[in-house]
DNA sequence: TTGTAAGCGTTATCAG
DNA sequence: CTGATAACGCTTACAA
């Protein structure tokens, strides 16, 4: 019934008086067909609704052309821009994509993962933690087995030379360097931080590179001021509530990203403070709604469209499925600091008095170029 | 070689000495096969990593568990969280999702189309306009093939009693009431309207239940009052722009949807006016942000993540797999009123003045179940 | 319980 | 260009 309604290449090969292998070499633009059977061939799959069969293909021995890509979860909204960056190089490509949202769950991250690889996905693309987390190997496992199929797999932050994967990586010293000169010269010394959840690689990686970008301007931070946090709204909020509750509040606080950053705003304007006037906020990754935010974010950009095209690249890219190529390979692209309206001058100590609360909108900072290297 | 790199059900078989069909009964949880051997099939099974081959089993009849998830773009914040809540009912019933953003594009829509149907997909959940918007009735033959593969389809907003289709439908009539009630209520009666793009339902929808909910309550929007707009956030700064231009501007702005009403807040408090001591902007469908943009915006809440659920579940449901069941099948579900910061009593007659330039964090309403009944 | 055989839709390899 | 044949990995009768 429902399988007599769907219509094969023998149906077409009949309709039309041909073989089916010419129905084959039709749809799959070889040479050796006359002009008019290719016509005729053509005439009679549309005529018909004639779709190939993935399965039978990929079943064949093709790949799959399709990737699977494992994050935490896509109401971050990090990473809503991050797929759009990967499916628009996958959609050139004719690969379509395979959303995996696992909560930084170990179990539903291995369940992704057994689907990802039963239906020979010709590729995986996972978000950071993922290995981290894993305390019994198996994903360690997971990914050998991917490699040993030729499928690449790329990981976002965290490089680990002993695995077949590619990472893309972001480079944030410099821009968290600007950053922190960027909160010197207007002026600002008793700096805060809310700092990132403990556990995950990237937030080591942005706690070091904060207190070195401060130590090297001669600034160290002061470490009573770097506060347990998180990456969510609510880490923001908490934080900001344990620096008012100090007898003398940071003049600026470094959230953990833009979405602890606008939850430190709301906390503060709340607590009757404005932000940039009397408390600077700095967040990272710029997604998107840091320039919307009121005040919008001054942030240390993440080039986050990017980084997915970089790694859908690295998948189509044929060298990465080479395994010679495989074990540690990265790719690094460089972020960047976006000043917008969150970040003022001090006003503690009289530097330049300001009149309004509110600064004008900032034109937004070019960003530089991306530049690629690998190691 | 990375082809014998990948075991098999033959190489398990071979591995434990039984029958290939002993393993495939294993692996399916088939009756009659004693506890030994099913250990010892199991045991093989991990110790080679195998791995099922989905594109086998779909090919030998079975439907991929896959459902294609059609949305504009994923990078529009009202999608996540639908697609979370297709996820969440999808995983549990062991399937996976494939992402497909169309951008409002037909030929993007249609390639989709055809590769979720060369991949078996069990089910196709597609977003509102995509198929009004289809010119050449391409779609249309698509989901009639879909219909005699006995794949179910899903809509959401529209309603295509020609179509064998299920509608997942917003019901916001009550809900718009309700904010006409709230926005009378705190004085306002010069309402002005940033409307939503012309051409899709759900606008037409949503023009239709405010100028119908105001009439009803006896104050009937002035039409000039109403401009043209879109569902992004640059619509609400111009709409709140034409509004700021006029003689005398309303008191209270309905925006086309959140981002609008970002927008409009954004570009009042940049025209100096304060949200919602000087006017009072009231948004739709309560995308995560709206509670935490500042002030928090009141919305018509659509209820996202059930949508994603009841779509799903949808397709889940072999009632509607069924056939003779699918013509124009509808799911209902309801939208209501959030109220929070970005509303106030209208200053201009001396109604109730007020102090504080922004309320208190309201607690949030709490929702209603959504009662969910079928047409 | 297990083995034998056939088939899902496609591609590949031949000889015609 | 066509026809015959085999293979991909799995499921499902049916027979032993």
């Amino acid at each position: 019934m429902s399988r007599r309604s769907i219509s094969t290449m023998a149906d077409v090969a009949r309709a039309c008086g041909v073989s089916i292998q010419t129905v084959s070499a039709v749809v799959n633009d070889r040479p050796g067909i006359s002009d008019e059977t290719r016509l005729r061939v053509r005439a009679a799959m549309s005529e018909l609704d004639y779709q190939p069969n993935q399965q039978a293909r990929t079943l064949r021995g093709y790949k799959n052309p399709m990737v699977g890509v494992i994050i935490p979860s896509i109401t971050n909204p990090y990473f809503p821009e991050l797929v759009r960056g990967i499916e628009d190089v996958a959609r050139r490509s004719g690969h379509g994509l395979f959303l995996c949202n696992d909560d930084y769950d170990d179990a539903k991250a291995r369940e992704y993962f057994s689907f990802i690889r039963a239906n020979n996905a010709s590729g995986l693309i996972a978000s950071p933690g993922l290995v981290a987390r894993s305390v019994d190997g198996e994903i360690e496992r997971q990914i050998h087995a991917f490699a040993r199929r030729n499928v690449p797999v790329v990981f976002f932050g965290e490089q680990r030379p002993e695995l077949p994967v590619t990472s893309i990586v972001v480079d944030a010293r410099e821009a968290t360097l600007d950053a922190a000169r960027h909160l010197l010269e207007l002026g600002h010394r008793r700096i805060g931080m809310i700092a990132p959840p403990v556990g995950l690689h990237v937030a080591r990686e942005r706690v070091r590179d904060v207190t070195e970008a401060f130590a090297a301007l001669g600034h160290p931070l002061d470490s009573e001021l770097i506060v347990a946090g998180g990456f969510d709204i609510e880490a923001g909020r908490s934080g900001a509530a344990v620096f008012m509750a100090l007898p003398q509040m940071p003049t600026a606080i470094l959230a953990s990203n833009d979405l602890a950053a606008m939850g430190a705003i709301a906390a503060l304007q709340e607590g009757g403070l404005l932000v940039p006037r009397d408390v600077s906020v700095l967040g990272f990754d710029d997604i998107p709604f840091a320039k919307v935010f009121q005040p919008s974010i001054t942030t240390v950009a993440q080039p986050i469209y990017e980084l997915g095209e970089a790694a859908m690249t690295a998948i189509l890219d044929p060298a990465v499925g080479d395994p010679t190529d495989m074990p540690g390979r990265s790719i690094w692209l460089k972020a960047e600091l976006v000043v917008r309206q969150s970040t003022g001058p001090c006003r503690e100590r009289p530097a330049t008095k300001r009149k309004t609360a509110r600064s004008q909108n900032a034109p937004r900072e070019e960003r530089h170029d991306h530049e690629d290297h690998e190691t």
